[in-house]
RNA sequence: GGGUGAAUAGCUCAGCUGGGAGAGCGUCGCCCUUACAAGGCGAAUGUCGGGGGUUCGAACCCCUCUUCACCCACCA
């Protein structure tokens, strides 16, 4: 608003606008007044539509694929709600268990501390703090996308109604029998201190080593070659500690004789079986296995097979526990490591060692290698509950958008392992189990409510489980949850299922299945009937934006614009390997000389939506983004030319067709085409097409024809008032019909400019927001007029053309014949005259009916119209004779393929009628 | 080992059910023409990754190879 200023000059009241567009000036009033007035909340009128928001970490920042997710349902959002649909988009945080505790764990260690060292309940408290003084950040920087977000709605995975549907859900899986608790190994983060779930870890490929060990046969066996020893190859020589078997396969000649004898096993004087199992595969290693029942998956399974004993010799830092010989207990493991394989050499035990590519498992929060480590967790019994979801995608109820995601999501579904969800930190949804002092397991919501529920005795002991809950357990239950479940509110019998549901694919398993499962389970109904998965925003290279590249773009940097110095020390400051850091500055210096300017959060939006095809990462192109600060800059301008031409007039609708000219109809024609293809585009989720039929229509046909179409009229002393006001009443309903289409992608110029733009018109409305889109009306798309003015861009193309090529100075007013032509041609030329002389400045244009009495002319030939501009003197024969041995060229070659192709009788009989009729007609032109 | 996606102009990407290769940025000319130099007008630029096949016709369909990215999987 504060960009338009009413000035009085020369006594008129005339609008200044600024020149150019200026973003900051503008979207930041716009969303405090959206906001303020409560435009975001359903209206309650029209079809529900309803979006959850993937809830960022609360105490997380921004970052690019937030811009873009939330760019994508902020214009499914205002699209659906212009459309007069009943639209809440639900917004919420997640707790995020490991990442905010790890957070504050941090801050404590600067100050010398653990979180042992404050006990549960104060650690927790300082949790809230944390979340109290960063948990706006987030919902912040989501304003400044213009995210029309229902704030009164906010909700948090760990606020009271929240936790009580996860505690509701964990009591009733309970008591179905659908959640557990099973002792069993799992993926142990020795740093964190918890078990995490099969997703949560990552394994990659790392350089290692492959230590062969000869362990000694007992009782004077020897193998087939006569050794009194057997090899084995491990990458983990320390897990030798939890040795309680060798194994061979069962068909392997080479140690068949010695199944059933035992080897001696070096530095810990245990005696150990050697045993045959199928796990084993002879052509790997030495094709003898060490079996670690307590340290690895495969070989816990063989231990039960063959009744083994398990001995985890681990403490739950990874370091050497009780369990094994003194010399080596409480060594870290890699110390341990070390020391083995010293102590395997010295005994003259250690065979060879050789280098070997493994894939190391790690934790994807702490980074440390996970041990599988056996404990006692709490896991959700998922194959119940996996049938139905699978079934909901199978039978089309929910629609995965690109469909082969869907193929993805059943693989995993069919393959599911038992959910482990319980894990040893503080900050989350406490199990809501209890123990007796005999381990019986209560569940229920309270102490006092597990004691009348189980029928307890006053004076039994309970002690309630440590332990939380995974993260995604409560957002497993986001759709409803927010919504009041359990509570049977209006606002679920509204909104859910929710319409869409918009995410990348990296969280397919962690979130988007378990909602589908969660939610079939407790509401009996899907979450949402579509999922709309986007790919990952990397650079402009493709490769992934990580502080360690140094290749981070932060979405308000490109909003407001950075200083270089800023930039180079935000990339730098706090970097895992600080070592890095004068290449990142070296590489950000060069990128970035100037720093980044502020393009504006419509700019932005607008790169989000054109790099959105589907099915694939987007990689960020600040080319891209430049270009669409400049679209809004065209917008801004076409604006000020149009209030310019309409200030002080008024405006009135014509009231029938006879006023307007070719071209005010042609471009509402032109206009309804571009509505059809981005109402199209949008029922698919093709964002990038609709933001290129947009800035088509936008830059490429209103503001570069029509604008200038408009300008023989508007300044033709001799064009009567009506028209002149249809001319008007044209470019301003354009512009205001096309702030509207708009609208949903870039809501902040679109407002500002609107704001003026209805009044003009007579449009009362408190904002744009509010008002309908336009709906394209097939029936004014009019392909007669389309291809007249077709003919009319061809005829001014053909003669800039020859200015160009000519060098004719664009100021001198030249004359022009055409000739050749149909009577059409000549009807176009009586009716266009006009804009003709006025967009290729022409002195002259008049139509010669004998060809051969042209002057010498430069030529350009229009359909089978010739366009000639007499160069009498002025003609340079070379160029023209060049330029124009070109044009043949073109023309014969092209002559040379349609008639070479028609002359094909195969392809006559084979073709389709319609497409030998448009090669035919090319021909004859 | 299994699976998915990609390979189109110098760069980032479109190209719908096969029927004359496109946009933005960049490049090269000419223009500060009273909306816009963040602009206007014009121009150049591609064996559509390689090879084979189907077809009258292939960037598009089939086969195959190459390269890249990602996902899943227990190879000690």
């Amino acid at each position: 608003m504060r960009a338009f200023l009413t000035g009085s000059i020369c006594g008129h009241e005339i609008l200044l606008m600024e020149k150019t567009y200026q973003p900051s000036e503008i979207e930041k009033s716009w969303y405090e007044t959206w906001e303020a007035n409560g435009y975001f909340a359903p209206s309650g009128q029209g079809t529900p539509y309803s979006i959850a928001i993937p809830p960022p970490n609360v105490t997380g920042s921004l970052h690019m694929g937030h811009g873009f997710n939330n760019a994508i349902m902020d214009a499914l959002i205002r699209y659906h709600r212009m459309k007069g649909c009943n639209t809440l988009w639900q917004v919420g945080t997640d707790h995020a268990g490991i990442a905010t505790q790890m957070v504050v764990e941090r801050q404590l260690q600067a100050q010398g501390l653990t979180r042992h060292d404050l006990g549960r309940e104060k650690f927790v408290e300082k949790v809230w703090d944390w979340k109290a003084e960063s948990g706006g950040n987030i919902t912040r920087q989501l304003r400044r996308l213009g995210s029309s977000i229902d704030w009164t709605r906010e909700r948090f995975t760990m606020d009271e109604g929240l936790s009580k549907a996860v505690e509701e859900v964990f009591i009733q899986l309970y008591d179905e029998d659908l959640i557990y608790r099973g002792n069993r190994l799992v993926n142990w983060d020795p740093k964190l201190h918890t078990a995490i779930s099969d997703l949560e870890v990552i394994s990659e490929e790392e350089n290692g080593y492959f230590w062969y060990f000869r362990y000694p046969l007992s009782n004077g066996d020897t193998t087939a070659d006569g050794k009194n020893y057997i090899t084995i190859a491990t990458t983990r020589p320390e897990t030798m500690l939890g040795d309680s078997a060798l194994a061979v396969h069962p068909e392997d000649e080479r140690f068949k004789n010695l199944v059933g004898k035992t080897v001696q096993l070096p530095l810990c004087e245990r005696e150990i079986p050697i045993i045959a199992d199928d796990y084993v595969d002879p052509e790997f290693g030495t094709g003898c296995v060490k079996i670690t029942p307590a340290h690895d998956f495969n070989d816990y399974e063989v231990g039960k097979r063959h009744d083994l004993e398990v001995i985890n010799i681990l403490t739950i830092d990874a370091a050497i526990n009780d369990a094994a010989p003194k010399a080596y207990r409480g060594l870290d493991r890699f110390d341990a490591r070390k020391q083995i394989v010293r102590d395997m050499e010295t005994a003259g035990l250690l065979d060879k060692i050789e280098d070997h590519k493994l894939k190391v498992p790690r934790g994807d929060r702490s980074g440390v290698i996970i041990e599988p480590y056996l404990t006692n967790q709490w896991y959700v019994a998922v194959e119940s509950l996996a049938k139905p979801a699978i079934e909901a995608v199978e039978n089309g109820d929910i629609e995965f958008v690109p469909k082969n995601w869907e193929n993805t999501y059943f693989s995993w579904m069919r393959d599911l392992q038992d959910w482990c969800i319980s894990r040893q930190l503080w900050w989350g949804h406490r199990i809501p189990a209890w123990y007796d002092t005999d381990e019986n397991i209560y569940v229920g919501k309270s102490e006092a409510q597990v004691r009348e529920k189980y029928n307890l005795a006053a004076d039994l002991e309970l002690r309630q489980d440590e332990d939380v809950l995974d993260t995604w357990f409560s957002s497993a239950l986001w759709t409803f949850s927010t919504l009041g479940w359990p509570e049977d509110t209006e606002e679920l019998k509204t909104f859910h299922p929710t319409n869409v549901l918009v995410t990348a694919f990296d969280i397919i398993f962690f979130w988007v299945a378990r909602m589908i499962m969660m939610t079939l389970k407790f509401r009996k109904e899907i979450p949402f009937q579509k999922i709309y998965i986007h790919g990952l925003i990397k650079d402009g290279e493709g490769q992934k934006m990580s502080k360690s590249k140094g290749n981070v773009l932060d979405p308000i940097d490109l909003i407001d614009g950075i200083e270089l110095e800023k930039l180079v020390e935000q990339r730098t400051s706090g970097m895992m390997q600080p070592q890095m850091a004068a290449k990142v500055e070296k590489a950000t210096r060069k990128q970035f000389p100037d720093g980044i300017p502020a393009y504006g959060t419509d700019a932005l939006r607008y790169t989000f939506y054109s790099l959105a095809s589907t099915g694939r990462d987007i990689n960020f192109d600040m080319g891209r983004i430049e270009g669409y600060r400049n679209f809004c800059n065209k917008i801004w301008n076409a604006t000020r030319y149009v209030f310019m031409n309409v200030e002080g007039e008024q405006v009135n609708k014509p009231a029938g067709l006879n006023d307007y000219s070719r071209v005010d109809i042609w471009i509402q024609s032109r206009l309804q085409v571009t509505l059809k293809k981005v109402e199209d585009a949008i029922a698919i989720y093709r964002f990038d097409l609709v933001s290129q039929a947009i800035y088509d229509f936008f830059w490429n046909e209103y503001c570069d024809w029509y604008l200038e179409l408009s300008k023989p009229v508007l300044w033709d002393d001799n064009a009567s008032a009506a028209q002149k006001n249809a001319t008007r009443y044209t470019l301003l309903d354009v512009l205001e019909k096309s702030l509207r289409m708009l609208h949903p992608l870039m809501p902040f110029i679109t407002e500002e400019i609107w704001q003026k733009a209805a009044p003009m018109l007579g449009i009362e409305g408190p904002t744009i927001m509010l008002q309908p889109y336009p709906e394209a009306d097939t029936s004014s798309i009019d392909e007669t007029v389309d291809s007249e003015v077709e003919w009319l861009k061809g005829v001014i193309v053909g003669i800039r053309n020859i200015r160009g090529e000519m060098n004719i100075s664009p100021a001198s007013n030249i004359n022009v014949l055409l000739t050749r032509g149909s009577e059409q041609d000549k009807n176009n030329l009586a009716t266009n005259q006009q804009f003709l002389i006025k967009l290729a400045k022409l002195e002259s244009v008049s139509w010669l009916d004998d060809p051969e009495s042209a002057p010498p002319s430069s030529m350009q030939v229009v359909g089978d119209m010739e366009v000639l501009v007499p160069m009498a003197g002025l003609i340079d024969v070379d160029a023209e004779l060049a330029r124009l041995g070109k044009e043949l060229d073109k023309q014969e070659k092209e002559i040379g393929r349609l008639s070479g192709k028609l002359g094909n009788t195969k392809f006559v009989d084979n073709a389709p009628l319609e497409v030998v009729a448009k090669e035919k007609e090319k021909l004859s032109n």
